[in-house]
DNA sequence: TAAACTGATACCATATTAGTATCAGTTTGT
DNA sequence: ACAAACTGATACTAATATGGTATCAGTTTA
C-alpha cells in the first residue's frame, strides 16, 4: 500500500529545488541532471503540473519552469490529487452497493474519519515546509 | 488509492458470513454463491487464512471451512497485513535514502504518524463488530 | 538559423491485481 | 466400492496501473 507515487515524489523534488533555485526559471534538463530523475518522465509531469496552474512555463531557449504559486502555499495534498486521484480508501466496496447493510456502514464510518485524519494531515503539509530554506 | 483490495474485502465478508453462519462448516461452494464471489479466487483467499491459522479447514464430502478464532479476536488489520502486506505508506522514497536531508525527516515523520493513526484505527476493527449479530 | 527549450501525445515495459483452471488427495453418502 | 463434494497446491491468464520512452511541432534567443 502506497500512499506517496513516483510522479507526486518527483513533483515534489522538483518544486521543492524550483522553490530553493536562486534563477527564476529552472529548465527539465536541469532538474533532470541534479535530482537524478528520467528527463522525459520529469518533463511529463512538469507540463501536468503547468495545466493544474503550479508551474508557470516559459517556451524557447532558456526556457523552463517556475512556480506559480508560493511554495507555502502548494500542499501535498494538493500534489496527491492531480497525481493520484482524490483520496478514497475502499471504492471496491462502496461504489456500487453504497451502505446496504449495518456493516459496511460501520466499516464506511471508519474509513471515513481516516480519511478525514489522513487528508488533513496531508493538507498541513507544505512544499515549503519541506525545504530548508525555511 | 487504495486501503482495501478484493482479497481483503471478500476475506472479510467469508469471514462474517462464517460468525454469522449457524453450521460449524462453511463450504467455498456455499459462500461463494450466497456473497457472489468467484468460487476458485475466494478458494484461493480462505486457503491463505487457513495457512495463516484465521480458518480450520475440513476435507472431504460436506467438508468446509470453520473459524479457528473468534470473530471479535481477527482485525482489520490483521487481514490487510496478510494479503497486502505490513502498512507501509512511502517505501518508494525511503527505501534506499533513509532520511538523506532535513525535508525526508519532516515528511517521514508526518507519514509515521499518519501510519500510527491508521494502524490503530484499523486494530480497533473487528470482524464481529462489523457482523450483524453482534 | 540552429540550439535549447516547452506542448502535446502516442507508445512501451513492467508490476500488481483480479480471476481461472486443474490435478491430486480426503471424506462421506449410498 | 465408488462417485460426489469437498480442500491442497500450484500454475496460468487477463486486466489495469505504474513507470518510463520517443517524437513531432512550435517558440525563443544567442
Amino acid at each position: 500500500m502506497k500512499l506517496i507515487n513516483k510522479d507526486t515524489d518527483y513533483a515534489m523534488q522538483a518544486i521543492i529545488y524550483m522553490a530553493e533555485s536562486k534563477e527564476g526559471v529552472v529548465s527539465v534538463s536541469e532538474m533532470s541532471e541534479k535530482l537524478e530523475i528520467p528527463k522525459h518522465f520529469l518533463r511529463k509531469i512538469l507540463q501536468i503540473l503547468h495545466k493544474k496552474k503550479v508551474l508557470k512555463a516559459y517556451e524557447g531557449r532558456n526556457g523552463g519552469f517556475s512556480l506559480a504559486i508560493p511554495a507555502d502555499k502548494i500542499l501535498l495534498l494538493d500534489l496527491i490529487k492531480i497525481f493520484q486521484g482524490p483520496i478514497n480508501l475502499i471504492e471496491c466496496i462502496f461504489k456500487k452497493k453504497i451502505c446496504p447493510d449495518i456493516r459496511h456502514c460501520i466499516l464506511k464510518k471508519k474509513i471515513d474519519y481516516l480519511q478525514g485524519v489522513i487528508s488533513s494531515e496531508l493538507k498541513s503539509l507544505s512544499m515549503a515546509s519541506l525545504s530548508y530554506r525555511r
